[in-house]
DNA sequence: GTTGTGACATTAT
DNA sequence: CATAATGCCACAA
């Protein structure tokens, strides 16, 4: 048979970005989480680059709320400055949530929505 | 196959 | 708060 393992259907890298991209669309307005905390969500602790990744290659068509993922601390992880900096900052704030400078004002982000998704 | 870089995290200093 | 070191995985050259 073929010589060439590749499976025309394998769900290896895109099985992992889906999950990752279904976490991060699991993310209610107003709130913001962390890389870590989808990338964990989505099966994948340890793996917060990960989930970068996932959103760098993120289709456009699924209109990921990429804005409400920000970094430990609530960090935002695009360069201050930038055009997405922007975007996200503008966003964030349409939804309510206070950012100053490149940081989110949100108090332990990470415990927050690990209760809401682990309690409810 | 090695190296460098990255929308990261954690710990130590 | 900033920097350095380490871990982690995916991708481009």
């Amino acid at each position: 048979m073929a010589r060439t393992p590749r499976p025309a259907v394998v769900a290896g890298d895109d099985a992992r970005l889906e999950a990752i991209w279904r976490t991060v669309a699991s993310v209610p307005a107003g709130q913001v989480s962390t890389y870590g905390a989808i990338a964990a969500r989505a099966g994948f602790p340890g793996r917060a680059r990960l989930v970068g990744h996932a959103l760098k290659v993120a289709p456009n068509t699924l209109a990921l709320p990429w804005h409400r993922i920000v970094g430990a601390g609530g960090r935002i992880a695009v360069p201050a400055g930038s055009a997405a900096f922007r975007e996200q900052r503008r966003r964030l704030r349409a939804e309510g949530v206070e950012v100053v400078g490149a940081r989110v004002r949100i108090p332990r982000a990470d415990d927050l929505d690990a209760l809401l998704w682990g309690g409810g």
